[in-house]
Formats: C-alpha cells, structure tokens, sequence
RNA sequence: UGGGUUAUGGUGUAACGGUAGCACUACAGAUUUUGAUUCUGUCUGUCUAGGUUCGAAUCCUGGUAACCCAACCA
C-alpha cells in the first residue's frame, strides 16, 4: 500500500522534462538581488530551489542579481548568504550576475551585429512617451534606424565613459506594436558611473534585469529558472534573448510568491518599517525576515516544513500565520528544554512550610524522558503568577482562589487559606498550608485537583527581562487597507516585561537554547542579554484555549 | 478599447473524464502534575450560465471576479 504523494506543478515539469531525457540532471538557482534582507517569501523560493534539485539530485547555485550598483552592497551578500546556511541548505556555486559583464558586453555586440540593437539618445521621458500604452501600440524612436558600424560606436563609447547617465542607452529592436508592453524595443544597457560593490570601477555601463538574468542562467546551464508570478510577461523576452543569442535554453517558470496574514512583505514597506524605527532594524523580532524569525527563536526545521505544507502553485494566497505558528510549536514541543519563568509575579507565602529550608525538586525537561530531568529548589515563599489568583473565581476557574487547591508543579499541592492587600486594592501576599504527602512523585494524600501552576522560589529566583513580541499588524491584510499600511501596525506588538523571576538553571543559557516556560509560552535568549541582564524573547505562546474561553 | 495569469470549505493544497481527499483554523469530547501535548469526533467547498458525456472540479462556449504588464528597478 504505498500512497503517492502527489507532486506539485514543478515537481512534474521536472520529472516530465527528466522522464522525456531532455536532461540528464537539474539545476536550478537562487537570485537574490544584494539589496536587502531576505524574509520569509524568500524562504518559499529557497526551499523550492534547493528541494527540487535534492529531489532529483541536481544541484543549486546562489547567484547575486547584482546589476544596479546604486542599491547593491556586500552587507546585504553576507546576510543573505547567512540566512540560506541558516535554514539549512548549501549551495554548490556562489556567482554574481557581474562576474558575466564581459560575456554579457559581448552578447550585446553579437545583438547589434544581428542588426537587433540599437542606441537611442532619446530621454527617458522621450522613451516612455513614445512606448504607447497597454492598449496603445507604441511608434519608432529616431534613433531606431542607425546602421550597425554606427550603433557598435555609440555602445563602444558608452562603455568608454563618454557619455553622461541617461544620455544614451542601448535597446534590443523588436517591435513598437507589440501587445507585451516588455517587447517594445526594451532598454537592456543602461549608464551609470557608479561604483560597483565588485566590479570596482571597471564598467560605466550595465545590463538591465532582463539583459542579465536569462542569459546568465542560460551561462551556468540552468535547467529550471523559477521565479514568481509577476515575471511572467518577462518570459517572452527571456527566451527572445536565448533564442536570438542561440545559447543554452534554459526554462523560466513561475509560481505564486507567499503572502502571510498579519504582516507585509514587500521590500518597499519592509524598508519603511526600519527606517521610520517602527521596529529595532531588519531583524527585529517582529519583523518577518529570516533574521527577525532567527532572533525570535524560530527554528530552521520549522520554516522549512512551513514551505512544504504550504504547498506551490499559481494562484494568489494570503497563508494563515496559524500555519506557520503550527509548525513552529510541533518542532519546539519536542525540542524545547521545560523551565519555570513567572512574568508577573506575587508572593505566595506557604506557613506551614519550614522556614529557611529548601528542597531540590525532580522536574522533567521534555515533553518524555528523551531531554532528560533537572533539579529546582523549592521553599516557604515563592513566586507565582499574578494572574493563577482569583479573589473571586470565574466558573471552571481550577487555579488559586481563596479556600481552592492547586498543585505546584514538580512540588506539593497547597490549600489558599488567606491573602493580603494593599491600600490600592493590590494582591500583595497569598498564604497557603501545603500536604507534605502530596510531594511530585510520591502523592499519597489521595487529593485530586485539576489545576496545576508554575513558580519559582523567592530566594533563588533570578531576575529577567522578556519581551512579549506579538503580531506586527492588528489586520490580516494590512497590505490592502484603505490608508497608509502603518496605521495599522498592533500597539502592543512589543510588550516589555522588566521584572520577570526565572529558575536559576536559566542562568546560564545560551543563544542557541529553545525553552518552553511552561504555562507560557517557547522563549529563547536575545543577542543583547548580558551574563548580569538576562532578555528573553518569547517566541510564541502556547496554544491557549482557557483564555479563549474567559473572552467568550 | 489591449495582452497575460488564476478561480476547489474560513485558509492553503490534492484529485490529470470515474467515491471531492489532506493539513491548518474553528468547535465538541477523552486523557493530562503545562487549561500545553496526545487522542477522538463535528462543521464548512468545486466562481457563474449553458453545452459535450453513461459520467465533468477536470473537456467546450459565454459571462463574472482577482492579480500582473506602460522603472535607464529586480
């Protein structure tokens, strides 16, 4: 009984296309343009590549779109190639788009030799007007009629630095009437004295997108080019360039780019939120980069599932952040180390208990023995969550309220038997007497209760700083809302919590621990805590359908 | 008054002329020393109107809706 799993759409162009033996093998590539940090959509893209040549044991290779050196940087080549490693996959070659400059210098020759290149020195405005419409065709530029030896001067010239940016760009001759409106005699080398982030100096004139990518997968052999959805009108001219240059024919095919709800994931807004400071920079917490997700405690093993069940196809999507949320929990359950953490403590004083004592508590790591088991120290007073108390108890309320019992976690069940409170009508103490019978392990006081709580003992606590991140935005969609998208961005996307009380083991976590404070949530330690100042970041929160009940 | 792409439960994604399935979400119940986890169950779907066919989500025709295309960005 086997059950095929059925392939997604690039799965079959693939096997189709290996199956027909018009490959041996694959490969495929990622292109990042350098200009920016990678965020989760990329993710889709990056498991896309890099999974379908590991499926069909091809290869991948990272390949810096790298034409605009006015928006390009080497700080943006190390993130992206961290962020890649991070999710777990590695590439076979690292090429850049300019290390084919020379190549793709002499392919526009070859283009204006074949008479289908041309120099215009027709303003941008003159170009645009001059381009028509969507349901306009579009007319002849002047300049579209130069003689060969004329057009190979003219780009010879540009290239030597003659000319000033704009003054003169180089367009492919096809057809002003064209219904692809990317068809009507493109501009594919354009002019900019700027300096490159690898080239230096070198070149004054560069390769337009289109001029650049199809002919650079084509140079590195690239099988299956796969792109998103919005590329789709380029395809025309990407397989013009191919076929008129006569170079390997490499395939682009594209699929639906991942949209998320509650967040946005354009590069433009993305910017916006960073420099406006309506976040800590690109990997904010909040922010949906890979660093942001790394930073909050995501883990690699999460996100690459998250891009397998979300599945590939052509149509447009708004994906449920419950999805990704989902996969991160069912990796972290396994993973994460159990410790106690009380955010919003008050003392819970039990009189019956020795004073000055204290006993160290078996407690379990992991949701099974697998992470093993840790030792807290447990005592008179202790610290527990400001919340887990009721004066006055809601239905079905199995926490503390006066007269109620509860189990400590990994500890005793104590009975509330009084509280104290401030001027202002504050809980300030709770008193209970425990069941020394009733210790975790070895309970034969034969008291049943529903409601078990975490803590942490006054004495030994240690003090923490966390930081509550949730959801960027308060709507699903803030992409398109009427107004500016940063009206509704969730006031409380970031709740600071200064006081928090921590076990003592917590003391000494690293960067890469995972914990579950249990009861509240996966946290993990920020990159700006000190061995003095503990930060937290919590990750996600449990699932938590108590508090879904006391709303409704 | 152009061209292109896409329409399947609330959200994604399968079914390739032959029983509309899976996951998430939501809801209900069982178990639980985390109101977590785990387990069980429930609700909800083929854009629309015709046509072809023994049989249509799938093929055909006409509508409708959404998205993309007029950067010397990628």
């Amino acid at each position: 009984m086997s059950e095929e799993k059925s392939l997604n759409f690039l799965e079959e162009i693939v096997e189709t296309d290996l199956n027909a033996g018009k490959y041996s093998s694959i490969i495929t590539r990622f292109p990042p343009e350098p200009n920016g940090y990678l965020h989760i959509g990329h993710s889709k893209s990056i498991c896309l590549n890099f999974g379908l040549a590991a499926k069909y044991g091809g290869s991948t290779n990272l390949r810096f779109d790298d034409t605009n050196p006015v928006t390009e940087d080497t700080e943006y080549v190390e993130s992206i190639k961290e962020d890649i490693q991070w999710l777990g996959f590695q590439w076979s070659n690292e090429f850049y788009a300019s290390d084919y400059f020379d190549q793709l210098y002499a392919f526009a020759l070859q283009l204006i030799n074949k008479g289908l290149a041309y120099v215009d020195d027709s303003t941008s405005e003159e170009i645009a007007a001059l381009k028509g419409t969507p349901t306009e065709p579009g007319k002849d530029s002047v300049n579209r009629s130069r003689t060969i030896e004329e057009n190979l001067q003219l780009f010879q010239e540009m290239k030597e630095g003659k000319y000033k940016d704009g003054e003169k760009v180089l367009r492919a001759k096809i057809d002003m009437a064209h219904t692809n409106m990317l068809m009507r005699d493109p501009i594919i080398y354009r002019i900019k004295h700027a300096h490159h982030h690898r080239t230096g100096d070198k070149w004054c004139i560069y390769p337009m997108y289109d001029f650049a990518h199809g002919q650079s997968d084509s140079i590195e052999n690239i099988t299956h080019s796969i792109c998103t959805l919005e590329f789709i009108p380029h395809r025309e001219l990407y397989d013009w360039f191919i076929s008129q240059l006569n170079i390997f024919p490499s395939h682009q095919y594209e699929f639906a780019r991942l949209n998320m709800t509650y967040t946005v994931m354009s590069k433009r807004k993305l910017l916006q939120l960073v420099n406006e400071g309506f976040v800590n920079g690109w990997d904010d917490p909040r922010m949906p980069t890979i660093s942001g997700f790394r930073r909050k405690g995501f883990t690699p093993a999460s996100i690459r599932n998250f891009c397998e069940r979300i599945g590939v196809a052509k149509r447009e999507n708004l994906i449920d952040l419950s999805l990704l949320e989902f996969c991160l929990r069912e990796d972290l359950n396994l993973t994460a180390k159990r410790a106690m953490a009380v955010l919003d403590p008050v003392k819970l004083i039990i009189d019956n208990y020795e004073d000055g004592k204290t006993e160290y508590l078996k407690s379990e790591n992991g949701p099974d023995d697998t992470l093993g088991h840790r030792e807290i120290p447990f005592g008179k007073e202790l610290w527990i969550e400001r919340e887990d108390f009721m004066e006055e108890p809601a239905k079905k309320w199995f926490r503390l309220a006066p007269g109620a019992m509860v189990r400590m976690k990994s500890a005793y069940i104590v009975k509330c038997t009084s509280f104290e409170k401030d001027e202002k009508g504050e809980i300030t103490a709770i008193h209970c007497t425990y069941f020394p019978e009733s210790k975790s392990g070895q309970d034969t006081s034969g008291i049943a209760v529903k409601g078990t709580m975490h803590w942490v003992s006054v004495p030994h606590a240690v003090k923490a700083e966390v930081r509550l991140y949730d959801r960027l935005f308060r709507v699903e969609n803030p992409a398109s809302e009427e107004g500016d998208f940063k009206d509704y961005i969730n006031p409380e996307s970031l709740v600071v919590i200064h006081n928090a009380y921590v076990e003592p083991s917590l003391v000494s976590a690293t960067l890469q621990d995972r914990y579950q404070f249990i009861r509240k949530g996966y946290f993990c330690l920020d990159k700006d805590a000190t061995s003095n100042h503990l930060i937290f970041n919590r990750t996600v929160t449990l699932k938590d359908t108590w508090s879904k009940e006391m709303k409704a």
